[in-house]
Formats: C-alpha cells, sequence, structure tokens
RNA sequence: CGGGGCGUAGCGCAGCCCGGUAGCGCGCCUGCUUUGGGAGCAGGAUGUCGUAGGUUCGAAUCCUAUCGCCCCGACCA
C-alpha cells in the first residue's frame, strides 16, 4: 500500500471502545466493534470504518496479486442481474429464500447476486467461440449478497459481504482439473501470506454440485465447521464428508438371549444405557426420516450422531426431512423414543458400526419400552441397507488407513470448487473444437471470503488488549507512541523524524500524536493490534533510548536512539 | 421460519413486578491540575424511554399491535 503523508493519528479517524455492545458475542465481532473497524447499518450489513479499510485492501491485494499470478484475469460483475439468466440454470426458484430478488420501475424481475456462475458463463459463450481462446479463468472481487436465514457474528456471517471469486473454463476435465490445481496452488500461497493457521480438507460439494472440491478452513475453537484430520498423513475433510470406516472386527455372534425391559421415561440412549447400567456403546439410536414418500428408519450408534449429508446421498433421500410425530406413531405404532428395527416394516438403513453390532439396545416400539440382547438376522431382518450415516469422531480410524482422527473446528475462508459441465450445459456455453465440433467447456469456481478472512485472523489472534494482527493484514505495521508529544521537543522532534523516515522507507507507520496519556495511547494500540511499536518518552532519551515492544511481546527492549531505525528494519524483515 | 431474550443518553446498564413525569458508570464539553498503563478535582451538555394505539387524572412502568436487534436450530465465502 502507498504510503500517504497523514499518518498522523489526530487527523485519522480511530473510534474505540472500552466495552463492546451487548449484540456482540464472538472475540472477533466484540474487537472489531471495540476498535471501529466496522459499524453496523443494520442486521447483516456493516460499514468497513477507515481502520477496517486498511486492513481489507491489504487482504484484497495479496488475493489479487496472488490471482493475477496465477493467470487468472480480474474483471467486475454487477451487483444486480437480470432473472432471465438465472432462471437458466434453474437457480432463480432452487436458490431458496437466501435469493433476493427485486423488481426494477418496469415490474421486471433482478436479483441481488449471491455468486455469479450465471453471469460469467454469460459472457464466455458469448466471446468464446474457439478452443484457442480457452483455457481462461476470470475472477472478480465485489459484494455479494445473501439474504441469510440468520446473519450472525458480525461480518463472520453477513448479508452483504465481499468475496473473491474466479471462475475458470477448460475444453476438457482434464485441463479443469489443472485449472483447478492452479486455484489451489495460488490458495496455498494466499493464505500462507496472509499468515493464518489453515488447512485445505476435503468438502462435500453441496449444492453446486461437481467433481472435487476442497475448502480452506482456518483453524479457530470458534469455527462453524469441524473438520477431521490425520496428523499421520495429509488426509484432512470436513466432517459432513469425513468416511466413517466399518469397524474392524466382524459382528460377534449373537450371545445374550432378547428381552424386553421397561425403561419408563428414559428415551435418550444416554439415559437407557445409565438406566441400564450397560456402556452406551451397546445402545442404537433410531432416527426417522421422510424420503422416496415413505417413513425410513436409520439407526446410528447411541453415542454417534447422524451426518445429515449423508443421508441426503442415500438413494431415493437427495430430499428427505425428518418424518412428524404422526407419521412416526402410524408407521411404528409407538411414540419416538421406544423405537428399534424389531418389528418395523419400513426401510431399515443402519450404519455400518450398527450393522457391525450384536446383543445391542434399541427401542422396543412400545412406549416406555426397550430390548436387550438384539441380534441381526435372528430378531429382526437384516438391515435393507448398511450405510456410512455417521459423524465421524475422534480417534476413529483414518479412511486412508494410515491412523487415528483428529478433529478441529474451522472457519471457511476459501473453497475450491471443480464444476464441470453442468451450467455451460444450462447455459449452452459451448466452443469449437480442434476438430470443428461444438464442445461444452469444462468449469471450475473458486471463492474467497475476503471479509470473513478479517474476522477469522482475529479468532485465531487476539489477546485479552485486543487484536494481534499478522503483519500482512495490520492496518499500520509499526506504531509510534511519543510520550509527552506536545511538551518535550526532542520526543517530538524524534517521533516526527522517525515517522517520516519509516513513511519513506515505504513502511505503514501510525504516529499517535494526540497528547493522550501513556496508558490510553497503549491501551488503543495494542487494541487495534499493531504487530509493532515504538514508544519515545524523555525518560529514556536522557540515556539516548526508546523502547520497542511487539504486540506479542511481554515486556519492552530499550535501542538506542541511533539503532532504531536498523532495529525495526530488521524486525520488519522477518 | 420455529423456539428464547432484549429495545431507556454515543457504549454498558438500573428503574418496570408495586403507574406520580428518568438515573448510574464509561464516553463527550469547559476550566485547573496531572503525564510511562484506560488520571484527579470542579462545572456542564445529551433522552420523542423502538413505534403506534389503548387503559388511566397521570404510562418508561399496565394492555394490544407493530418494527428492530440478539441468541439456539436448517444454509454458506
Amino acid at each position: 500500500m502507498k504510503n500517504k503523508e497523514n499518518m498522523y493519528l489526530s487527523r485519522f479517524f480511530l473510534s474505540t471502545m472500552k466495552e463492546a455492545p451487548a449484540e456482540a458475542e464472538l472475540v472477533s465481532h466484540k474487537l472489531m466493534l471495540r476498535a471501529g473497524i466496522i459499524n453496523k447499518l443494520g442486521s447483516g450489513l456493516y460499514t468497513l470504518m477507515p481502520i477496517g479499510l486498511r486492513t481489507y485492501l491489504k487482504v484484497e491485494n495479496i488475493i489479487r496479486e496472488e490471482m493475477d499470478r496465477s493467470g487468472a484475469i480480474e474483471l467486475r460483475m454487477p451487483l444486480v442481474n437480470p432473472a432471465e439468466l438465472w432462471q437458466e440454470t434453474g437457480r432463480w426458484e432452487k436458490f431458496g429464500a437466501q435469493l433476493l430478488k427485486i423488481k426494477d420501475r418496469h415490474e421486471r424481475d433482478f436479483l441481488f447476486a449471491p455468486t455469479h456462475e450465471e453471469v460469467i458463463t454469460d459472457i464466455v459463450r458469448r466471446e468464446v467461440k474457439s478452443y484457442r481462446q480457452l483455457p481462461v479463468n476470470f475472477y472478480h472481487i465485489t459484494n455479494k449478497f445473501r439474504d441469510e436465514i440468520r446473519p450472525r457474528f458480525g461480518v463472520m456471517r453477513a448479508r452483504e459481504f465481499v468475496m473473491k471469486d474466479a471462475y475458470s473454463f477448460d475444453i476438457d476435465e482434464a485441463g479443469m482439473m489443472k485449472s483447478y490445481q492452479i486455484m489451489f496452488d495460488a490458495y496455498m500461497r494466499i493464505f500462507a501470506r496472509l499468515g493464518l493457521e489453515f488447512r485445505p480438507v476435503a468438502a462435500d460439494t453441496g449444492a453446486i454440485g461437481g467433481k472435487a472440491s476442497q475448502e480452506f478452513q482456518v483453524l479457530a475453537d470458534s469455527g462453524e465447521d469441524v473438520i477431521a484430520y490425520c496428523p499421520e498423513s495429509d488426509y484432512a475433510a470436513n466432517v459432513e464428508l469425513a468416511e466413517a470406516v466399518a469397524p474392524a472386527t466382524p459382528r460377534a455372534a449373537p450371545a445374550e438371549a432378547l428381552l424386553k425391559v421397561p425403561t419408563p421415561g428414559k428415551s435418550a440412549c444416554e439415559d437407557v444405557a445409565a438406566f441400564l447400567k450397560l456402556p452406551i456403546e451397546r445402545t442404537v439410536k433410531c432416527l426417522m426420516i421422510f424420503a422416496d414418500d415413505k417413513v425410513q428408519m436409520l439407526l446410528v450408534r447411541g453415542d454417534h450422531s447422524l451426518n445429515e449429508v449423508k443421508a441426503g446421498k442415500l438413494p431415493g433421500c437427495a430430499e428427505w426431512r425428518w418424518a412428524t410425530e404422526e407419521e412416526i406413531i402410524a408407521a411404528t405404532g409407538c411414540k419416538p423414543g421406544y423405537l428399534g428395527p424389531v418389528g418395523f416394516k419400513g426401510p431399515v438403513i443402519a450404519d455400518r458400526t450398527v450393522a457391525a453390532m450384536s446383543d445391542f439396545v434399541c427401542g422396543a416400539n412400545a412406549a416406555d419400552h426397550h430390548l436387550t440382547g438384539v441380534n441381526w438376522g435372528r430378531d429382526c431382518a437384516e438391515p435393507a441397507r448398511v450405510a456410512d450415516l455417521r459423524n465421524v469422531v475422534e480417534d476413529d480410524a483414518s479412511p486412508d488407513g494410515k491412523g487415528a482422527l483428529k478433529l478441529r473446528r474451522g472457519i471457511e475462508v476459501g473453497h475450491v470448487f471443480a464444476l464441470g459441465n453442468r451450467y455451460s450445459k444450462d447455459m449452452n456455453c459451448v466452443y469449437t473444437a480442434e476438430d470443428g465440433t461444438l464442445k461444452l467447456a469444462e468449469m471450475g469456481c473458486y471463492g474467497i471470503g475476503v471479509t470473513r478472512i478479517i474476522a477469522a485472523a482475529i479468532e485465531q489472534n487476539h489477546d485479552d488488549r485486543g487484536i494481534i494482527w499478522p503483519d500482512s493484514m495490520a492496518p499500520f505495521r509499526v506504531a509510534i507512541a511519543p510520550i509527552g508529544y506536545r511538551k518535550s521537543e526532542a520526543v517530538k522532534a524524534l517521533a516526527d523524524s522517525l515517522h517520516d523516515d519509516l513513511t519513506k522507507a515505504g513502511v505503514d507507520v501510525l504516529l499517535d500524536d494526540r497528547d493522550e496519556r501513556p496508558g490510553v495511547m497503549f491501551a488503543d494500540l495494542e487494541l487495534i493490534g499493531v504487530p509493532h511499536r515504538i514508544t519515545i518518552g524523555d525518560r529514556g532519551l536522557k540515556d539516548g533510548m526508546v523502547e520497542y515492544q511487539g504486540r506479542r511481546d511481554t515486556a519492552a527492549a530499550k535501542v538506542a536512539v541511533a539503532d532504531i531505525r536498523t532495529f525495526i528494519q530488521a524486525k520488519l524483515a522477518t
């Protein structure tokens, strides 16, 4: 970023708060409000204040540099799109309530774009005629609007937000995968340069569909996603996708007799297990869904949880929903809480773990009763289908067979998709191939949540005093804190000359010339997260010393005035 | 959309149950003092009590409606 002369805090605009507004829950949200980075206009709508914009621009520039380096070409598409384009792909209807639709003065339908596949595909089908023009990768960095069901956590899940999205077009699948890899590599460079602790993970392709997909997750305990990874290998996947492999040991032979036991008021597996004095791993949880026009029974072990994405991948279950209580009673003759496969007439789909259990406990399809010693084949039919239904848990075997899985939470800041020809087919985006035939372009799409990165970085880098910016994202890299700026000629002279020298050297430096008390100055500079601080006061100056303190340092270091310029340059170089 | 909660000064809150015309802390303004970790003293400004109806002699307080915001669930960068 080019430095301007105006790096005096008294002429900048800073609005800090001692107390965070009650609306904020998440640390990053609180700190962004307290540091004056954002200002709320409405639910999910935020102004990026001057200091926030400085950070934003640094992030944007790193992304732009790496995108350009990867060969992607920048353009900019409009926020408002005509409905017709979205009707071509069916997403005018299918995108759901998150799509904010509007009408213009002629009563024509428009929408606020939540993403830009349609627009870019339209551009390419009109502009690209020949294989000679491919591959091509266009990107832009702009505002998106998604009418989120529940905006929250400030800029983390805002309705209007900034996203960098790129779209690659190739002549065939091999080309697409090459473009995909190029983007993947660019993303690795971007998040590394931003100074974030992150991990690329295999992801579900979700509603967009496609062949391959990976998410870039910033690791943070407050993350909304859970990722499973294997410390012994490079396996890492979103739990939505992470495969729970079948148990290594085969099903044991039945050892117990089937027994119906009263379990009054005990419906949850934990309660049943405790009541029967059995480990919860012996129980089976019974979940009823409605899909494919019928009520179906899904079984997972009592201590496991259903993976709803996996459920949706079962045959005929793409549109599944939870069964209603009435449907459950009609299908089983029993209220939820005491259900089981024994005697159930409909389809039973068992998780791999459940299929390998013997002598297990499940509901008796009779209120306040469970069955113990249940065995497949003997007491009820083998499950109609055995599938991977559950979320992996810590210490599950890694699907690559190389150890045990660990879980961590993450914030999704980027996502790369090998899309294929879904959109080019719907929108007839074809090119003339070398052999003269018309072929569909193979697409990839690649998103980065630019504004979300700011929040994610704070989640990962803060302490009880405030933000600790990575150098790459700091609104100012160096702060000069003069004590007695307006009292001491010597302090002012050194502060000013240091400010000028650093500015000339291309360093983003902020001189706190407000003449505040030191406590106020330090507190503000720490809150806004400036990574390096130089403190100048008469007390040190009489010995020819100033102080340097890194934002993460516990104590300040004394540095001779004569050495401070080289000292700080050395700090900035690391 | 379903469930829960909150709207009183820029921010954090009290007052509401039990109606009597609004208060505390921080911040802000003025002056003096202070100046190495969110200063001290003195003085001061700031509210259509979210909005609209209703009950009442009288409503921040009770009733109704409405809007906004936050939290928990389904979505995603």
